[in-house]
DNA sequence: ATGAAAGCGCTAACAT
DNA sequence: ATGTTAGCGCTTTCAT
């Protein structure tokens, strides 16, 4: 026996069709919303259940529908360029945030979570019996995407998958990072911003595109010059470094950046700096990944940096209830997501 | 009904009886090892089970049990001091790693795992009926550890709790600081460092201690005098930046610096360099905490970072082996693991 | 609209 | 040393 000791005195639901004065089947059938009941009557049941405190036992759910509560977030490695010193950073808090939101979620739709960062492990998982997954910023090529669809589990990305049949990529959660990129653009231009360069991370994630488009359309609709790179992600720092000294180069210098990757934005602000230029009253300088903890700059002689909040957490949650949905074999409400996100206005725009 | 279907044709210990020619009750004591059993039939057993490809359902496990198969990731924002660029770089990827690893071997012990870095979120998880937890970092003032004590839960703390009775941190992984340290220590000497300084972590954490401990001891048997700052984590680059240009300013100038903290090792290298001293020649620098994904610096034009090498995967795998043991009632094999790490010799301790 | 009965796959008393 | 029996707490036919 385990330290389980057998639960003491746990509510089943036995305890609630007593309290209620109806069958177990009642009560099962008021609380899943299953069988035809009566208003009153299924009222009556929830009211005691929750009384009592009544909680559901997974195990006995679970061995019941044959279901093994196990969901896995797979995060791949994709978006996590290796071997350089601010590569990591984009990624670790971002699915960090993801991970332990997703977590807790799933706890609350009494399914547990397994993480796997990479293909083998997810295989495995697949194998252990999981009953579905979450993909964040799922990659075409990756094998792990089509090994849970030919299994017929259900998927959820984060992020879309760019480039396959609707049926490959039937439910996701998303943010708006079009619409977001656009505010962003329009906060630069409301702060007196005449041009506004873009630095994008590498092409791949379904949020790159989503957010050049946004440029391209404020472009065309405020007659301003496009003006972008787009990283390769070989080396985020020197890279960001070139591409900096590029644009500050030009004759007809913009006078402020919006970067997609929060250390790619710090190293704009070094290099900035760097050449005696102020920020914000020569450059203004935003981001769009964001992390509260990691862009309230000060102490370090570099204002706080502009970003925007993508709201992981809810991400994550929303995520999971869709899985939550297809496992228990539900339509979900919508199968596609888009979170809201919003500007986060710093120092780093601040210009007056 | 899930999408479940009934794990069609899923072999059950039914199956597994049959093929042996025993009954259930044989196969689950000859699995479990709990009942007494023959030699010989335990063995035709164990090969029916695998060549069937057994896989015992662990929802009728926990039914049974009463066990949730539930376990908790504490890893408290005690170490994560917030608010600041670098603040957030040292614990990322350490607990992430951390996090997947330990996660993996849950599923293995057919455990899942919920993460949590909130002490609500874990009072929650323990509501939830969680069999256990590993804490990692554990603080003595963190009510988390006592509502898991006081709830006779098994716990697992990766790194000691210092100053409490023995009894309530009975079960822990660690590192073994103290001794990589020296090795580090042995390093530079070897490399030709006369004085070595150390920067070291806030206080708190018992590798911390560890640390230091084994520095005073190492000094003490060379005869070199012990030079070391222990930052407050208000404001790691700042800090890092006042403490380092102090002991480059001294007369007798130190020729090594050991860091705990990555971050604070990379702020040291820029520091130095820009105060135009060459490493490793002049100064060599390493770190305790490492990240492979994070300390090749090659392309920043920073010499990559000599740093150890904690195995966190093997800390957390223990960890969570651990805990399984507890949960199942027995008795660990050891109480207390040390999980040996060891240098990691890079470009910037690299004197010729 | 509600309930009785069967059983999910496994473990653990209690025989033998 | 091995087998028999009785559930764990829940869902789900199938009656009523």
């Amino acid at each position: 026996m385990g330290s389980g000791l057998k639960r003491q005195g746990r509510v089943g639901i036995r305890d609630v069709a007593k309290a209620a004065g109806v069958s177990p089947t009642t009560v099962s059938h008021a609380l899943s919303g299953k069988g035809r009941i009566s208003k009153r009557t299924r009222n009556r049941v929830i009211e005691k259940a929750e009384k009592l405190g009544y909680k559901p036992n997974r195990s006995a759910q679970q061995l019941v529908t044959g279901n093994s509560g196990l969901i896995a977030l797979y995060a791949g490695n994709s978006s996590t360029p290796t071997g350089r010193l601010t590569s990591a950073l984009p990624d670790y808090p971002f699915i960090m945030n993801i991970a332990m939101s997703a977590s807790v979620e799933a706890i609350e739709q009494g399914l547990s979570m397994a993480l796997s960062s990479q293909t083998s492990e997810a295989s495995g998982l697949l194998q252990m019996g999981v009953d579905g997954a979450v993909i964040v910023d799922p990659e075409v090529k990756d094998p792990v995407n089509e090994e849970f669809f030919e299994a017929g589990l259900p998927v959820v990305t984060v992020g879309r998958v760019l480039g396959v049949p609707e049926e490959m990529n039937e439910h996701w959660v998303d943010v708006d990072h079009n619409k977001v990129t656009i505010e962003v653009l329009e906060h630069l231009k409301k702060r007196g911003a005449k041009r506004v360069a873009v630095i994008s991370a590498p092409v791949g994630p379904s949020y790159v595109n989503d957010s050049l488009e946004g440029y391209k359309a404020w472009c065309e609709s405020t007659g301003q010059e496009p003006i972008f790179h787009t990283l390769e992600g070989r080396d985020y720092e020197q890279e960001t470094r070139r591409v900096t000294k590029v644009l500050l180069d030009e004759k007809d210098r913009p006078d402020a950046i919006f970067c997609h990757l929060q250390p790619v934005s710090v190293e704009v602000l070094r290099a900035v700096i760097a050449e005696g230029l102020s920020v914000p009253d020569e450059i203004m300088v935003a981001t769009m990944s964001d992390d509260n903890k990691v862009n309230n700059l000060d102490g370090s002689g570099m204002p706080d940096l502009t970003g925007c909040n993508l709201h992981p957490e809810q991400v994550a949650r929303e995520a999971v209830r869709m899985l939550a949905s297809l496992i228990a074999g539900e339509e979900p409400a919508n199968r596609h997501v888009y979170v809201p996100a919003e500007i986060t206005a710093r120092e780093s725009t601040n210009r007056k």
